[in-house]
DNA sequence: CCAATACATTGATAATTGTCAATGTAGTTC
DNA sequence: GAACTACATTGACAATTATCAATGTATTGG
């Protein structure tokens, strides 16, 4: 899946409940690529590390050894994160902060219901 | 990702919203292999048609056409839905029927929000 | 049984993906 | 501006995946 190419789009405004109407390709295209950030253990944990954080950003120098990953791959996971609109990504001075976009998970969430 | 590895564990009983508690290793592996189902248009798609389909089952026989893919190749995208528990696969004569299994929607929702 | 039908499996191939070491880049500090 | 720091990018490789043609396997009807 060309998850890049997706992340322009909106599923929110792509897609109703998967129940409703057959999804048309364009749609099918843009909620894989949104799945496809999801189906990756790591980017899962990233992903539910922010989440549970407590905190409303996380930095990315936080991240890299829990995940148990090399910088450049977690680094590569979060531009897929990113790339999929489920998180935002934030630098100031030399570090990069990261949220999620609660919206997003929603618009998903909404997609399987 | 190995989904089939994962269709016997059960999403509902593994996990708490991404938001409560970091995901560990096997959870995230078992989230993950769940949604790399969802993250392929053709299968998306598939799961679309039976869901907006008014019937309960969807004969195997309906669903070539419409997707544009090869018999042997949607073979292959059902067998991985229902590897992933999200379809139930039942034959009864020549036929295959799918259906949905709502549940399994549910949990991977739930574990969005 | 034999032919026909519905679906699955195999084998092969091209494309995609996850990973890391090495290197690059931008911001900071002295 | 030189050295340092945080993160990104590149390049390479192994593993996985989507696809189809060909073939296999049940099941049904004659």
């Amino acid at each position: 899946m060309a998850v890049s190419k997706i992340a322009v789009l909106d599923p929110i405004a792509c897609c109703a409940p998967v129940r409703a109407d057959v999804l048309d390709e364009s749609q099918a295209e843009l909620l894989a690529g949104s799945f496809a950030a999801l189906a990756d253990p790591i980017r899962l944990r990233l992903l539910s590390y922010i989440a549970s954080s407590g905190a409303d950003e996380v930095c990315a120098c936080e991240l890299v050894e829990p995940s148990g990953r090399s910088q450049p791959t977690v680094s590569h996971h979060m531009r897929i994160l990113v790339e999929a609109g489920l998180i935002e990504r934030d630098k100031r001075g030399l570090w990069v902060w990261y949220r999620l976009v609660p919206s997003r998970l929603d618009a998903l969430r909404s997609v399987l219901g």
